[in-house]
RNA sequence: GGCCAGGUAGCUCAGUCGGUAGAGCAGAGGACUGAAAAUCCUCGUGUCGGCGGUUCGAUUCCGUCCCUGGCCA
């Protein structure tokens, strides 16, 4: 029987720890968070991590997984994910998953395609060649193994242009192969989803008001601390939202007041982005993570009754 | 009170030698299989400040009023 899972998902600052917390309380739950940049040590403030108290009420997992320059991905999310619910899931508790990274929690309710891992080798020489030879020429390789390609990834998708001729070479095969075979059929968990939305203006002005209190809770002297300790702003834990941004002013380039701003803006472009994810999912079901609390209690309740 | 410069998209502004208008930013929608807080795609109708006049036709020209800024009193 496959462990039942809670999902609580919904666009950054709308509410969601709160929402997980109180509902982890009633049903004798443990989170697991869903967010990724939360798994990230040493970067607190600008994360949004559940505080002190949260961690206090409920036991997290997935947070504080790694350091901010160790490698960390979807695969391995949602492979250490699983081995958590299955945990807490033999332990009798209710797991519950908390967090904003749509394929996050797609590739522990699913998996990934079981091809070739990121390949750092690999990928360094493909990152040299785009440089040397241009994006288009990638392009131009790309869809000569892998007709198929020139529907689903377009010609200036850096990213996605590299990590198909990565997998081409690294098997002989190309991605979309492997993703049609996949497909995402088969479930390794028995999910409720539960995503949290409300009002755009609202939760727009929740997003800057968070902005403001994280520079003021000192993110400025977090990202101070991290590069004191060596770890560049170009990492991959570091070109996230608001580290990118306040990065900017305190090496000096960006008055601070205007990385505040360019901050807020990507904070509330990448909702956004989190809620155009999640609305393409039928099988979620909508509330108002405070009008609705009642409703999505109960049907986690029944959900685990079931 | 007088003179000058403006009032056009949510914001900053361009433009129409008279045929009802378009950029940047903001914003909206979408895609997403080992970087996903990443990467990428698509989207611009608004009493052209109000009211009159001239005209086949006015956002454009004329008159007048209102508003904003600057200078002078």
């Amino acid at each position: 029987m496959k462990p039942k899972v809670i999902v609580i998902a919904g666009p950054t600052a709308v509410g969601k720890t709160e929402a997980a917390v109180e509902l982890a309380e009633k049903l004798g739950g443990e989170i697991i968070n869903a967010d990724a940049q939360q798994v990230y040590r040493s970067m607190d403030i600008g994360t949004g991590k559940p505080g002190r108290e949260e961690r206090r009420r409920v036991p997290h997992h997935l947070i504080d997984v790694v350091e901010p320059d160790q490698e960390f991905n979807a695969a391995i999310f949602g492979r250490l994910a699983l081995e958590t619910v299955q945990d807490i899931s033999a332990r009798g508790r209710t797991p519950i998953v908390c967090g904003g990274t749509g394929l996050y929690i797609k590739a522990l309710i699913h998996g990934l395609f079981r091809g070739p891992e990121a390949h750092a080798a690999l990928r360094a020489r493909l990152r040299r060649e785009l440089e040397e030879a241009g994006l288009h020429a990638l392009y131009e390789r790309l869809i000569r193994v892998d007709p198929g390609a020139v529907s689903r990834i377009h010609p200036h998708d850096t990213q996605r242009i590299v990590r198909a001729l990565e997998v081409y070479e690294a098997t002989g095969r190309p991605i979309g192969e492997w993703q049609a075979e996949h497909a995402f059929k088969e479930r390794t968990v028995q999910p409720l989803k539960i995503g949290l939305d409300r009002d755009r203006a609202e939760l727009y002005e929740r997003i800057d008001r968070r902005c403001e209190r994280m520079v003021e809770a000192g993110l400025v002297e977090e990202i101070r601390a991290l590069l004191a300790r060596g770890y560049r702003l170009q990492s991959k834990a570091l070109r996230s939202i608001g580290y990118r941004h306040i990065g900017l002013a305190v090496s000096g380039v960006l008055p601070l007041e205007d990385a505040i701003s360019l901050m807020k803006r990507d904070t509330r472009r990448l909702a956004k982005r989190q809620l155009t994810w999640f609305r393409a999912d039928p099988e979620i079901r909508w509330f108002h993570p405070e009008k609705d609390r009642d409703a999505f209690n109960a049907l986690a309740a029944a959900f685990l009754s079931r």
